[in-house]
DNA sequence: TTATAAACCGAACGTTCGTTCTTTTTTTGA
DNA sequence: TCAAAAAAAGAACGAACGTTCGGTTTATAA
């Protein structure tokens, strides 16, 4: 990996973790350029724009999502196995003081400006819900599931239930959100469930 | 109604309107002052700084959640009955070109940096998710929901539809989250409610 | 009606932002 | 090893930010 790649992996990683705090408008090139200890002008080389910094960065994020979260499960399961090792990866994929998850965070951010940030936002996160609907889908294929569970709900409850503890880590304590969380999943699955 | 109290009110109107569409942080006072036809210096002597105005924009919002959501409710009415009225009332509380409620954007805005504001919104918060609570104790008291139903776990999923609506307006269609969210509260009046 | 106070404006301030240059340093490949 | 290319730095820009200040207009109350 020649040079250039390498700073700019470097810059990514940092700018992903102070993007996941202060959100992704608040990534600002001078900071960024502070805190990888290089000149505002020598960063912004890598990107020529700070709209290419904060997409690469969202790009950045995905790919950490994807190894985190979706290729750490085990290989062969599927169904409701998988798709609890999936909903135990997304509640860890990133935390390092980050108070909320950097996609949840630009999704509000920039609800209300289209453009490339946009888009980016809007594929990436109806890939990862159509990925779970389609683990979903194995699962009522299986017999885990009823054979009337929509698919599109079922996941529509789950994201819903992850973005209540995420709003709900910074009012009650972290073990709070995480079990509330976890409670509502079981109810999910006792509620879409086949009796035994 | 003096001529301060009088212009004071029309700013922070407009205020809302616009941090509702583009977030508290992007509430910029110049964009404000042009929006109400004003001076910069003109309208910043009403606050004397922009923490001040973003505050009671916060506060101007929680005066028109209360009267749109909390006291629109039918009198002598409770329980399911009168959290069916909230809940519906709270899904349309405001809505005029703004993609996401206020207090989910700022709650989002502010989780990282302390300070008054995220008091504010905390604080409004609490207070109504425990006003919830309150509503759904009554229900169970008047066994409308099973007797050991936690009243903050039942909020907390109700909460969680909420922002899985206000999350997905932008992606889908609006009548899908909308109707993605009553599936989600009647499925929800399902699992706690008695038989019958 | 008139003096006083409140409301408002216009211009300017110091900063910070993203961005554009030019120049210097470092890496790279023959 | 050495020239070409890539990477980084330094200084400066125009614009927008929140804020301050002095002066002008408008409302208020005696």
């Amino acid at each position: 990996m020649g040079k250039g790649k390498q700073t700019k992996q470097q810059i990514l990683a940092k700018g992903l973790e102070l993007a996941s705090e202060t959100g992704l408008n608040d990534l600002t090139i001078g900071v960024l350029a502070t805190a990888t200890g290089m000149s505002k002008s020598g960063l912004f080389g890598h990107f020529n724009s700070k709209e290419t910094l904060q997409l690469e960065v969202l790009e950045y994020a995905a790919e950490r999502f994807r190894e985190h979260v979706v290729l750490a499960c085990d290989k062969d399961i599927r169904g409701i196995t998988k798709l609890n090792q999936l909903t135990q990866n997304w509640l860890n994929w990133y935390q390092p003081d980050a108070v909320t998850c950097i996609f949840m965070n630009a999704s509000i951010e920039f609800d209300d400006q289209p453009g490339a940030i946009r888009d980016h936002i809007e594929s990436t996160l109806t890939n990862w819900l159509s990925y779970l609907q389609h683990i979903v889908s194995q699962a009522i294929a299986d017999g885990e599931l009823q054979p009337d569970t929509s698919p599109q709900q079922f996941v529509f409850e789950l994201y819903s239930l992850y973005l209540g503890s995420q709003s709900l880590r910074w009012l009650s304590l972290e073990d709070d959100s995480r079990s509330r969380f976890k409670s509502g999943f079981n109810s999910l699955l006792a509620k879409y469930g086949v009796s035994n």
